[in-house]
DNA sequence: AACTCGTGGCA
DNA sequence: TTGCCAAGAGT
C-alpha cells in the first residue's frame, strides 16, 4: 500500500546523511549491556522502559538486577506487582514498574513467554507507546521501523529542519520527517535509528551541542542557517515543591523501604499536609501502587 | 490537546 | 542556588 515518502533531502544527500551518522556511530557509540551481543528482546523491552524519561547513568544498576533476578517475562510475572515496584528503586514514574510488570504476565499469558517481534503486538502492551514499540522492534528484531524519540526529533529538527528544537510533543510533520529518512533495508534502518538516538544524547544534546564533534557539521540545517534561537514557546518547567508529585514520591519511598506493611501513622511522618497527603494516599492506591489492608495497613501491591 | 506522573545531576 | 531536563505513556 504505502511507499515511502520522499525525502526533502534528495537520494544523494539522504545517502550522505546515513553514511556519516552510521560511520560516527561505528566510532563513538556507547557499550551498554543492552546493545551487547548476548542481550534477549525481553532485556531491551526492559531497558526501553526504564529509559522513558531516565537517564542511562541512572537505570544502568538497575537493569542488571532486574535482568539477573528476572531474566524471562515468565519469571517476572511469578512475582507480586509490589515486587516491581520495589526493585524499581528511584527510577521514578513507579506506575512504569506496575505496567511492566503487567506487560510481563501478558507476555506469559498470551504470548508463550516471548516478546513480539511485530510493532503492533508490541504496541497492546501496558507501557509500550509508540516509541518503545518501534524501539524493541528495531532494536531487539531488526525490523525497519522509524525510531522517534526526543533525541532524534531534535537531531532531525537542527540537521535537517534548521530549528534549535524540536515541537512541544511529537507532530505529524515530525513523524512522517523519521519515516522519510529511514533507509530501505531493514537492518541498515535499525543500525540508524539507534545512531540518531545515540548523535542526539551525547553530540546533539539540548543545552550545548558539541557541534565541533559532530559528523554533520558542515551540512547541518540549523549550523549553516547562523545557529538561530528557539522561536517557539518556552517550554513549561515542571513544578515539584508541594506537589502531588513529591508526595507521592515520598509515600512510596517509605512503602518501598521495609517488607513490612507500614501504619497511617508512619506515613504520616513523611509529609505534614493531611488532606494533600490523604488524596495521595488514594491516588496511589487507584493507580495499583499502594494496596490498603483490612488492619488499616498499607502494603506494595501483592496481586 | 493539555496535563499528570518521580528523581537527581548539573550548569 | 535553582531551573532545566533525561530513550514517554496514559488519559
Amino acid at each position: 500500500m504505502s511507499t515511502t515518502p520522499a525525502s526533502p533531502l534528495g537520494a544523494a544527500s539522504l545517502r550522505d546523511l546515513h553514511a556519516r551518522v552510521l560511520a560516527w556511530y561505528d566510532d563513538h557509540a556507547r557499550d551498554l549491556p543492552w546493545r551487547a551481543p548476548d542481550r534477549t528482546p525481553w532485556g531491551v523491552l526492559v531497558s526501553e522502559v526504564m529509559l522513558q524519561q531516565t537517564p542511562v547513568a541512572r537505570v544502568l544498576p538497575r537493569w542488571l538486577e532486574w535482568v539477573q533476578r528476572w531474566p524471562t517475562p515468565s519469571d517476572l510475572a511469578a512475582e507480586a506487582p509490589g515486587e516491581a515496584v520495589r526493585a524499581w528503586d528511584r527510577l521514578g514514574y513507579p506506575r512504569r514498574a506496575l505496567r511492566l510488570h503487567a506487560a510481563a504476565v501478558a507476555l506469559r499469558d498470551e504470548h508463550g513467554g516471548e516478546v513480539p517481534d511485530d510493532h503492533a503486538r508490541l504496541l497492546a502492551l501496558p507501557g509500550i507507546g509508540s516509541y518503545t514499540a518501534a524501539a524493541v522492534a528495531s532494536f531487539a528484531f531488526g525490523r525497519r521501523h522509524a525510531v522517534v524519540d526526543t533525541n532524534v526529533r531534535r537531531v532531525h529538527a537542527r540537521a535537517v529542519t534548521g530549528a534549535a528544537e524540536p515541537a512541544p510533543a511529537l507532530t505529524a510533520a515530525e513523524q512522517r520527517l523519521a519515516v522519510a529518512l529511514l533507509p530501505d533495508e531493514a537492518p541498515t534502518a535499525a543500525r540508524w535509528g539507534v545512531a540518531v538516538m545515540e548523535l542526539g544524547a551525547l553530540v546533539c544534546t539540548a543545552r550545548s551541542p558539541r557541534c565541533d564533534d559532530c559528523p554533520l557539521l558542515d551540512r547541518c540545517a540549523w549550523v549553516l542557517a547562523g545557529r538561530p534561537a528557539h522561536d517557539g514557546p518556552a517550554r513549561r518547567g515542571q513544578a515539584w515543591a508541594g506537589t502531588d508529585r513529591q508526595v507521592r514520591g515520598r509515600l512510596l519511598a517509605v512503602l518501598r523501604a521495609g517488607a513490612d506493611p507500614v501504619t497511617a501513622e508512619e506515613l504520616a511522618a513523611c509529609w505534614p499536609d493531611a488532606p494533600q497527603r490523604a488524596r495521595c494516599l488514594d491516588g496511589l492506591v487507584a493507580d495499583g501502587l499502594v494496596e490498603p489492608l483490612d488492619d488499616g495497613r498499607y502494603c506494595l501491591p501483592r496481586t
